[in-house]
RNA sequence: CGGAGUGUGGUGUAACGGUUAACAUUCUUGAUUUGGGAUCAAGUGACUCCGGGUUCGAAUCCCGGCACUCCGACCA
């Protein structure tokens, strides 16, 4: 499940298609691209699937989070999606009236199940067969998940559905103390993340109501207009409160005055909250502490919505003629394009840059197709590569072929035999 | 869940209550062409969301349902 899919292709092989429009009922710029590039296809309301591109995207994206999660000590398992009514029911939580965005299920004999909005409950309950001894913490464990949440009203395209792909950490300490640690963590661990997504940038750690267990919790927010929320944000020191609980006494805490705050919408890109002893001691989670009294386990929980994430991504990079990935997760590396694929020079070319391409580690969505060169400008520039690669005779006449960087609109002309220093 | 709007080939649009539902694009075939969705020809593709009703006649008007979009509320 967690290998990297660095495979290359031709495009001639390529199922799925682009198109010139966007389906009209679609509004969200993300998913109006997506759709455009065949990244993805919307089978009703908050409900996508995700096609060859979108897929290599979501698991570049989620590889990322996966070696962050590892890096900070988490081990990943895979809880499953129905859930046991009677353990929600020990928090509080089955009634729709407490929440209301349950799916759920009923079995032949009658009994009902829940398709899994979260795990906290699940996983309180599971570590109790493992955690009984202070030795045993702490532990960190999370997944990559699919939730349904039966949204009253689904939006925004993949930023907002009713079942997507969400990580989801929990943390498991024997204090509050030790919890902190770990917390602490995880916000160097979120920020590397956003980073590296390419979202570093418009990302801020924001301030958000913590529960009762801590005074905040802690949100990343992506500065976008697509957003939902409303954040104030200091782009110098890099922070952000929540409209929730934008106050003065908050702002005083945290050292910052009205003047210097950016009232800007936002989109939560991931969120990280201390739980406290909320979920083990309703559920039973308690360990032996040193002198062998039992002392509820104090948790937290992390998530990072992976679909809202890429939407975020499309929303803050993309023009009018496209989307522009940023580098580690654009589905392929390099967009080969040849402009005459019936020329034996330029195919012999192509075939071998697409072979030493990959040879270097690369991974290449090669243009092979018989096309006119308009259409596979227009799109290849829908599909948003970084880089494009694009050998033509005109060029390669002189022993040149252009490199072009979708972010920018200047090609360079690079010598055929330097290209490969030139990418690597 | 409250409010508003929209449902017509795969996609985007058009059609006064009145022929065989039109145009563009996609797709297929052929010709021509090859540095920004070029051109030409032929062809495929629609019980106009579903169910009722009004009418000589409904894509069009009315009622109900469903779906979709937007605004709001909601968002562990």
């Amino acid at each position: 499940m967690a290998i990297i899919d660095n495979h290359s292709m031709r495009q001639s092989a390529l199922f799925t298609k682009t198109r010139r429009e966007a389906p009209k009922d679609e509004v969200a710029k993300n998913a109006q691209l997506l759709i455009r590039a065949g990244f993805i296809h919307k089978d009703m309301t908050g409900v996508y699937s995700y096609l060859p591109l979108g897929l290599k995207v979501l698991k570049k994206i989620e590889q990322i989070i996966r070696e962050e999660m590892n890096e900070l000590g988490g081990q990943e398992l895979f809880l499953a999606s129905l859930q046991n009514k009677e353990l929600w029911e020990k928090t509080n939580r089955w009634d729709d009236a407490a929440v209301d965005i349950w799916f759920k299920t009923e079995l032949k004999n009658g009994a009902f199940l829940g398709l899994g909005m979260t795990h906290e409950e699940p996983i309180t309950n599971l570590m109790r067969e493992h955690i009984r001894s202070i030795k045993d913490l702490p532990v960190a464990a999370y997944q990559f998940q699919t939730k349904f949440r039966n949204e009253l009203r689904a939006k925004s395209g993949i930023m907002r559905g009713r079942e997507f792909l969400m990580k989801d950490l929990y943390s498991f300490s024997k204090n509050e103390q030790s919890h902190f640690e770990f917390y602490e963590k995880t916000k160097t661990a979120y920020t590397k993340i956003y980073q590296r997504v390419g979202l570093g940038e418009s990302t801020f750690l924001t301030f958000a109501s913590g529960g009762i267990f801590a005074p905040y919790s802690h949100e990343f927010q992506t500065i976008t207009d697509a957003g939902e929320d409303v954040i104030y944000v200091s782009r110098e020191k890099r922070i952000a409160i929540n409209k929730e609980v934008y106050t003065p006494e908050v702002m005083k805490e945290l050292g910052v005055i009205a003047e210097e705050l950016e009232e800007v919408k936002s989109v939560e890109v991931g969120n990280i909250f201390t739980l406290g002893t909320r979920f083990s001691e309703p559920l039973e989670l308690f360990y032996n502490d040193e002198k062998g009294e039992r002392t509820p386990v104090f948790m937290g929980s992390y998530g990072i919505g992976l679909g809202r994430v890429m939407g975020t991504i499309v929303e803050t990079m993309s023009d009018e003629k496209g989307i522009i990935w940023p580098a580690e997760v654009s589905p392929f590396n390099i967009h080969l394009i040849s402009l005459d694929p019936k020329d034996e020079v330029i195919r012999s070319t192509c075939d071998e840059l697409y072979n030493a391409f990959q040879q270097m580690g690369k991974s290449v969505l090669y243009d092979d197709r018989d096309l006119r060169p308009g259409e596979k400008f227009n799109d290849a520039d829908l599909i948003g590569i970084p880089l494009q690669i694009i050998v033509g005779s005109k060029n390669l006449t002189n022993g040149m072929v252009e490199m072009k960087e979708r972010a920018k609109n200047m090609a360079t002309l690079v010598p055929k035999e330097k290209i490969f220093a030139t990418i690597a």
